[in-house]
RNA sequence: AGGCACGUACGUCAAUGGUAGACGGCUUCCCUUACAAGGAAGAGGUUGGGGGUUCGAGUCCCUCCGUGCCUACCA
């Protein structure tokens, strides 16, 4: 058998994806058991525009995580993949492909434009499928969707109208959220706020038929063209005598009135405010409480109105600010100007500063279905979010004060909104044009050119993939789905609209649990943008490490933000590599022997301890990695899969079994020692295969005795992979304490053995003695039966075992767990006052160790006061170390 | 402006109120036939500061400092 030293990733990631695929493993429809239980996750579609990124790749660790146990442990599984249209980013990036062609969107025209679109997707879009594949992904492709394709349009209409049709649905007036540059209004959850150094404008209002002048401060003097109003509080006293005044606006010929209002806070500013209905989402609220009317002024292209008069019209908004200052200025109407800090909103796309504007949109009533996810929340405590804090609060807090949403997009790409308007203006709404003439009683129809925001389709993704409005197979079988794993900047704009969606549309939660991932920043500990060109790229990290390595540093993450550590991959890069050799070693010696699970499926004293011992990890193990898994403990998952099989499997059992496995004469003894080597292996290579695809697969392909009997019975008949075998449950009857305990003092005493070695300066290759002396006789038996082994691992000439310690006068010596004594004859090497000084140092640890736990017990509180059961674990702590300080001093008398 | 997190070894992170750990890095020694991407032995901490509750606090409470994130209609 030729294998090589070191493991090759690329080698092992280039075959098994496509086996797996081809062999529909990734497909529910593999396991044969019709009573499985089921198991789903939709995946949170990513942009059709977008590759994959850290946050992707850490995410879908997690997912495929989940599934490949999942199914190890049979369970009729299915993740299911697909793509967002993604709306604004597509049809921007199509534009900009355009203007390099020196045309644009409206000289193509809608339908070719679309067409268009379609054509840069199917070539170039959803590079991240195929990304997907190199990470491991068990996703069943053919289920993959995508928002666009006519199933999910079919979905999304009947979504609108049935909303529409009970009234969740309409068109209205309102001051909205424009981006002048990409020409579209975005809901308030598509816009940000930042912090933007400006100034403050005092400019003062002329009062009609006096001499008086009020002031009031804006960041925007340009809307003052558009002022209907100045408002003042009504407790104001400083104002009370102009309230009801008129006030002649400078630069237009209009008159405003000066009202009062509760909105206005008396300690900013100069505690007036100057009311722009039509371009300020306060002042819009204000107008609509006062009835004023909206003078529009600025133009959907943040350029200057007619209405703004002859000097202003056409100007762009930041020209007119600045000559609007100027003109106050001349007029000697302007009272200073201030530094201010405020926040400001930009799209969050384009960073373009938003303009509020009035403008007629398709919006959402939200309450109605806002109640129906907090009621589910408050009912039944769904869904179940992990980590609970903070984010059950965030979820609950942002549904309490939710508003209205904005669905229509002044864009062409997206689903266009299922309503028509008649030649007389009548709206229409209906599931298809026919169905719309046929309503309108008119073919004469002209369709909305808006489409719907993108999210509008995700909301529906759990169930729209699965068949959704049809009653399928599909959808009665996976939903709800089991998980949804996503990163926590989208639990408003998709998490809660799919609860509130699925509750309204199925009568169901779409999923039991929101596992909420950490954000993985950067080395400085800044998040990974494209603009700030900080992140890393996995597919990078894939080939530099390996896809298991960087799998394993990222579920690894769990759900705290981490600092990107390249160092951590290096070290699971190394895992890879041990697993790889120890796989390398039991494959060596195999001759002869194959996978048989009888061999560890008792737990008696028959066996050797080490192997006694190996069963009871391997169990324990099993369980520990059940439970953590069953919580979306990832991180502690990670850990006990690495320190199992480092230090259990490799740095003990190997070693420990390695004399009866490598023995020259074929045995009986040596093949069964081989074949428990195997099976062990094949059973760590199983509980590591969820976070470690490739070389599990890889490895467990080679292994003797690896086939269709190792399967989970619900898929009987496949031809054989270990990510079909079972899972390993692990089970409490197999865990040994004893071994456990006889292991421990074996480890004791071979680690006593070493530190002598090290602390006296032996060579690596000089064999030295080991005498120990043992009172109880059950260690005795312990040591005994493990002589050869010890022997050979501390490089040992003799091993000799007696009740009493007897032993040259030039020894190292150590006390051991369980009253034991240990001595290794140093003749000649020994410096009799070094070596007392040494062990007067380990006496000195357990002086301050115990110490403490006197101070403890001679406090009449903790006696009273602790559980019994902690005192008593103090005290028998306490008696051991006595007993050992009382050892350590014979020693340390007999070498004076 | 409010709200919520976080602060533990040199770095990245763990620790149901019960002796503070892991991995990497560092020091010393070893190419000992699975693995130098390895092995062995070590060093390294008043858990951001201060107060409180408790027999006992990294963990619970208060406060200060620092860092993030989210929400918000102060012109």
């Amino acid at each position: 058998m030729d294998i090589p030293k070191q493991y090759d990733p690329k080698q092992a990631e280039q075959h098994h994806y496509k086996r797996w695929e081809q062999s529909g493993y990734f497909a529910p429809e593999i396991n044969r058991d019709p009573n499985a239980p089921v198991f789903s996750i939709v995946i949170p579609p990513p942009n059709v525009t977008g590759s994959l990124h850290m946050g992707h790749a850490l995410q879908h660790t997690f997912m495929d995580v989940l599934t490949r146990f999942k199914r190890m442990r049979g369970f009729r599984t299915l993740w299911l993949p697909g793509i967002d249209h993604a709306g604004i980013s597509t049809q921007l990036m199509v534009v900009r492909a355009l203007k390099k062609e020196g045309t644009s969107r409206q000289e193509l025209g809608r339908e070719k434009f679309i067409e268009r679109v379609w054509q840069w997707k199917n070539e170039s879009g959803g590079q991240i499928t195929i990304q997907m594949r190199r990470e491991g992904a068990s996703v069943d492709w053919s289920r993959e969707k995508f928002t666009m394709n006519e199933d999910l349009s079919r979905a999304v209409r009947e979504e609108f109208v049935r909303l529409y049709e009970e009234g969740l649905i309409y068109r209205g007036n309102r001051i909205v959220n424009w981006c002048p540059n990409d020409q579209t209004v975005l809901s308030d959850l598509e816009v940000e706020k930042l912090p933007e150094s400006g100034k403050l404008y005092y400019l003062q209002y002329p009062i009609k038929g006096s001499d008086e002048r009020i002031t009031v401060a804006t960041t925007r003097p340009e809307t003052m063209l558009g002022d209907t109003a100045v408002a003042v509080n009504p407790e104001d006293s400083r104002y009370a005598n102009v309230l009801g005044a008129t006030i002649s606006l400078p630069l237009t010929n209009r008159d405003i009135p000066i009202i009062a209002d509760e909105f206005v806070d008396p300690e900013f500013g100069t505690g007036a405010v100057k009311v722009t209905p039509a371009h300020d989402p306060n002042d819009y609220e204000m107008g609509v409480r006062h009835n004023l009317p909206q003078v529009v002024v600025i133009d959907p292209y943040a350029k200057l109105t007619a209405d703004a008069g002859s000097g202003f019209a056409g100007l762009d908004r930041y020209k007119a600010r600045q000559k609007v200052v100027e003109e106050f200025e001349r007029l000697g109407l302007l009272e200073k100007v201030v530094d201010y800090e405020f926040s400001i909103s930009k799209c969050e796309r384009c960073k373009t500063v938003i303009e509020p504007l009035i403008s007629t949109q398709w919006f959402m009533r939200m309450e109605p279905l806002r109640d129906l996810a907090l009621d589910l929340m408050r009912r039944k405590r769904m869904p179940r979010f992990v980590p609970e804090v903070p984010y059950e609060n965030v979820y609950t807090n942002w549904l309490e004060n939710l508003r209205d949403w904005t669905i229509s997009r002044q864009l062409w790409w997206g689903h266009q909104i299922p309503a028509w308007y008649t030649p007389t203006g009548e709206v229409v709404v209906a599931r298809s044009v026919e169905e719309a003439r046929e309503q309108a009683g008119t073919a004469e129809l002209t369709q909305d050119p808006d489409v719907l925001d993108t999210w509008f389709s995700s909301a529906l993704w759990p169930f729209s993939t699965l068949g959704w409005p049809d009653e399928t197979q599909d959808l009665k079988t996976f939903y709800p789905t089991s998980v949804l794993i996503t990163a926590r900047d989208i639990i408003f704009l998709w998490v809660s609209r799919m609860v509130m969606m699925g509750m309204k549309f199925t009568g169901r939660e779409p999923f039991d649990d929101v596992y909420i991932t950490g954000t993985v920043l950067d080395a400085q500990g800044q998040r990974m943008s494209k603009t700030k060109m900080n992140g890393i790229d996995p597919l990078d990290v894939f080939d530099k490490y390996g896809v298991d390595a960087t799998r394993l540093t990222l579920a690894q993450v769990g759900s705290t933000d981490t600092r990107w550590n390249e160092k951590q991959v290096e070290s699971y890069r190394n895992f890879a590599n041990k697993i790889w050799n120890a796989a390398r070693f039991c494959l060596l010696y195999s001759e002869g022997a194959s996978i048989n699970p009888e061999l560890i499926r008792a737990n008696d004293a028959s066996l050797a301890l080490h192997d006694r011992w190996m069963i009871s990890r391997l169990n324990k193990t099993a369980l520990d990695m059940n439970r953590a898994l069953a919580d979306y403990d990832f991180h502690q998952a990670v850990q006990l899969l690495y320190h199992f099989f480092w230090d259990d499997f490799c740095d003990w059992y190997i070693e420990l079994t390695k004399a009866d496995v490598i023995a020259e004469t074929n045995s009986p003894e040596r093949a069964e020692a081989r074949s428990r080597l195997l099976t062990i292996l094949d059973q760590a290579l199983r509980l590591l295969h969820p976070f470690m695809p490739y070389i599990t697969e890889e490895l467990w392909q080679r292994l003797p005795g690896a086939g269709e009997t190792l399967l989970h019975p619900a898929y009987a008949g496949a031809s054989p992979s270990i990510m079909l075998a079972s899972y390993p449950e692990g089970s409490e009857r197999l865990i040994d304490s004893g071994a456990e305990a006889e292991m421990a003092a074996t480890i004791d005493l071979i680690s006593r053995v070493r530190n002598i070695r090290s602390e006296m300066n032996i060579k690596p290759g000089e064999r030295v003695r080991v005498l120990i002396g043992a009172p109880e006789e059950k260690l005795r038996h312990v040591f005994t039966a493990a002589k050869d082994q010890i022997a050979r691992i501390v490089r040992a000439s003799e091993v000799s075992v007696s009740a009493q310690l007897d032993s040259p006068r030039a020894s190292a010596r150590a006390v051991l767990i369980g009253g034991a004594e240990l001595a290794v004859p140093l003749e000649g090497l020994i410096d009799f006052q070094q070596e007392i000084q040494r062990l007067e140092r380990e006496k000195e640890k357990l002086r301050a160790e115990a110490a403490k736990l006197e101070a403890q017990l001679s406090n009449p509180n903790f006696v009273e006061r602790a559980p019994a059961e902690r005192v008593q674990e103090v005290s028998t702590r306490l008696n051991e170390i006595a007993q050992r300080t009382s050892q350590l001093q014979q020693l340390i008398e007999s070498l004076q």
